[in-house]
DNA sequence: TCCTGATCTCTTGTCGACAAGAAAAATACA
DNA sequence: TGTATTTTTCTTGTCGACAAGAGATCAGGA
């Protein structure tokens, strides 16, 4: 909240300026310090950063490219809400995300992965442990990001990830309400997962994928909508 | 190739000219008429719109978010060279969005649905006939992005549009090599997509999008790399 | 000839200033 | 008091200029 930040006042190497406000912003969204709807403007950042609107615009466009942001022409940029209308199908397209990564995961990876999967997972418990919902909402991208990268299929993974990124405000807005518990069986869950891929079951690993991301969409979906659920076989 | 086009030089409104750019410059790359790995000038771009590097600038930011052009730091911009190597991934990813589009089309339809798909069979149709590789390219991607309009899933149809595209510069330089022609056997499997659709064949809609897909990987990956195929029930 | 370092050139990155567009505020008028 | 119209204000969109980085070129020495 401070209005600017020292550590980053001083000299600043060329180009670095757009990724850090980039990275900021896109975290002070995703994270909800930003509240969805809420103006965004560039004259007010560009004092906050200690720089002028060019670098500024230039993470507003890509932002605004990744749709976190909106801007209304000659008029003003604000935090794109978040959509709950098209809930249903944000969920049909997340468990099917689920299953083809953790799918390919088992099929596709390689002796590094495993250790990089096993890693977020520790981070993700430690995080349930600790009641941490925001960690644990990101640990547990970072875990299933990482089995999509295991799965080598980057068109899968980018469009993942965005998936998940989408996720993060919804999950941390229900997170919020219901006072960040987490059932542990998505703990477990993981590491049935983790098991599955290690074995290579590409059976198992798909349908571990499936009732893990239908879980999630219980617990979130149940409340907000009645969810349709796709039954595709892959 | 004019080095301005004087239609487009009068007075701007406020705002059009970064889309203009972007429209254009998206158009070039995707037909090819900017070579992968061809340099992409700021200062030319300005001089041959007419308009300074900012709204230029904007654009590429654009365009790189997209993947269509890199950038060097400090260095030079340039458009994205097609990535042969990700091309079973590829495949994979197009293959299923080919699935789930025409199932949940055949699932979600209303009424106007049918009658755009319908106008964008006639335009390949037509482009077929006329053996115009481009139109096919363009008309082929504009039926199925109807049929994934249709499936009511915008997640899907946003990453669907995006495979499209990809694919188009590639589908391009196939044919140019090929001398642009195609079996009309496409045309065929178009109608019998639709009348699965019409008839809320969910299992026949996913299956005629797997062939039909699984048809355009044969025709092109076949020469290029062995393509693995994933087989997962949807 | 080949390596090393300085200089040059070319493109991008950043800046401050100004203009345009749209909403909000203020004014005029019945 | 209510409404139409003008003015103000606030934010974005565009511009031209300058600086920085990184390769390319060139000069000098072995």
């Amino acid at each position: 909240m401070a209005d600017s930040d020292p550590s980053q006042m001083g000299e600043r190497r060329r180009g670095s300026g757009v990724k850090m406000v980039y990275d900021l912003l896109r975290d002070e969204i995703m994270n909800l310090e930003l509240a969805p709807g809420s103006a965004v403007d560039e004259v007010q950042l560009a004092s906050r950063f200690g720089m002028s609107r060019t670098p500024i615009r230039e993470a507003l466009v890509r932002l605004a490219a990744e749709g976190l942001i909106e801007t209304l022409p000659n008029r003003s940029t604000m935090v794109s809400n978040i959509d709950f209308l098209n809930l249903p199908a944000y969920f049909d397209a997340l468990v099917l995300m689920y299953r083809v990564t953790t799918r390919l995961a088992a099929q596709h990876h390689r002796g590094v992965d495993l250790g990089i999967i096993r890693a977020q997972q520790a981070e993700f418990s430690k995080a349930v442990q600790a009641q941490d919902a925001l960690a644990m909402i990101a640990t547990n991208a970072a875990f299933h990001s990482a089995i999509a990268a295991a799965g080598r299929n980057s068109y899968y993974s980018a469009f993942f990830e965005r998936l998940l990124n989408d996720g993060r405000r919804m999950l941390r807005l229900y997170y919020q309400s219901y006072d960040d518990r987490l059932p542990p069986r998505f703990v477990e869950e993981h590491e049935e997962i983790i098991a599955a891929i290690e074995a290579r079951d590409v059976a198992a690993a798909d349908r571990l994928g499936k009732v893990h991301g239908e879980q999630i969409v219980e617990q979130i979906g149940r409340l907000l909508t009645r969810h349709e659920g796709i039954d595709i076989e892959l």
